[in-house]
DNA sequence: ACCTGAACACCGTTCAAGT
DNA sequence: ACCTGAACACCGTTCAAGT
């Protein structure tokens, strides 16, 4: 396949003439796994590319949009993860469990990046559409998977929406906590995630119910 | 009761002679709310006061220790507001689920503050001792709950820790979502913490297990 | 179109100096 | 002890100018 006619020019780097945008998107993810987020500064940015530090104007709006598109390729990557252990689990009730513990492994792998895609964006959804377009797709996964179960007899037959959001709510919940050190050790993650996801299927609740009372004890 | 010593003197605030630690956190406090965290200035807090926008280091070591004492006022806070939702609500199963809309209404209620409450501290909760000290009792106010939910055979009597985290992360995950808009709507928040404390007791898992194979189906 | 470089209006923090 | 004011080393962003 041919090279687009454009010549490979004298420009020291690569990412001049189009793909600058990428070059920064990269650059910007790099420094925020190394740093995080309040390391990330548009002049060293433009200094490592070896590009002027306004250069990123031509690209990105501000700073928060840049932010805003690292955020949108985590939601990509989020849903590539949620996607592929729901398929490779063979889309059953362990792959449900599959789903979750990529989801928290994938915040524990990337506890920055994960931090931008929630970092108070209320209003960053509204001025980059495919912020939110990107968000809820990653969603999308969770609410497939929950539909495919509930067809199967799996799940309760309940509103998939309000179950899948319930679900997010949790994992969303043991990751935060998780990146945030407020589980006393990196075991205690995979730990919890055990106990929570059984528990998300049963409940905490002491089996005296409706449904139980007309059966004999034991 | 007589006042110290100390004569009311001619400095123009009140706050000066020892509190302007109070005043320095409560203005900080106030500015989170107006503006959110990136809105905190020294500077900003300083002229506010009335004082110069160095005097914050004879009080704080740095910004950070400023944001850092915020968040363990809010968790402070927060305790109050989960052991009164506990207490008022008479110690029962109504009680734990009043304490689960305290804890998200707190999040809505105060969501900047909540924010720098668990805005990545991963370390200043080794810096601050405080800090830790106080997520840790908010966190205890759950535990106690759980642990005389079990007592009374409401709940399943499992790890108190693990069931407290768990719900915790719940918790936790509704008030993100909410504070961050990604729920629809504000009315939203209301069915998804029904829905989640319902489904916290019971489960999303159809009843076919075990325990219920033995009974007569309907 | 794409990038530059100087300039502007901000930051947090340090430090010698005042009382 | 507590506070000040100048200074330092940073920021994001704008804008006229270059190619």
């Amino acid at each position: 396949m041919p090279r687009p006619t454009r010549t490979a020019s004298k420009s020291r780097r690569a990412y001049h003439h189009g793909n600058l945008r990428r070059a920064l998107l990269d650059e910007a993810l790099a420094t925020i796994r190394a740093e995080g987020v309040e390391g990330v500064t548009l002049r060293d940015i433009g200094a490592r590319l070896g590009v002027s530090r306004t250069a990123l104007y031509r690209h990105f709006a501000d700073k928060r949009a840049l932010l805003a598109a690292v955020a949108t390729e985590g939601f990509r990557m989020l849903r590539e993860r949620l996607v592929a252990a729901w398929e490779e689990g063979n889309r059953g009730d362990d792959a449900f469990h599959a789903m979750g513990v990529a989801y928290v492994q994938f915040a524990v792998d990337n506890p920055s990046h994960y931090r931008v895609m929630f970092g108070g964006f209320v209003d960053a959804q509204a001025r980059d559409p495919e912020l939110g377009t990107e968000a809820r797709g990653a969603f999308q996964a969770l609410v497939d998977a929950v539909v495919a179960l509930q067809r199967d007899g799996v799940f309760l037959a309940e509103d998939a929406v309000l179950m899948s959001t319930h679900t997010w709510a949790l994992v969303h919940g043991v990751a935060m906590l998780a990146i945030d050190g407020q589980l006393p050790g990196p075991a205690d993650v995979d730990a919890l995630m055990r106990y929570s996801f059984r528990r998300l299927r049963t409940g905490i609740l002491v089996n005296t119910g409706t449904s139980r009372v007309a059966c004999a004890p034991g």
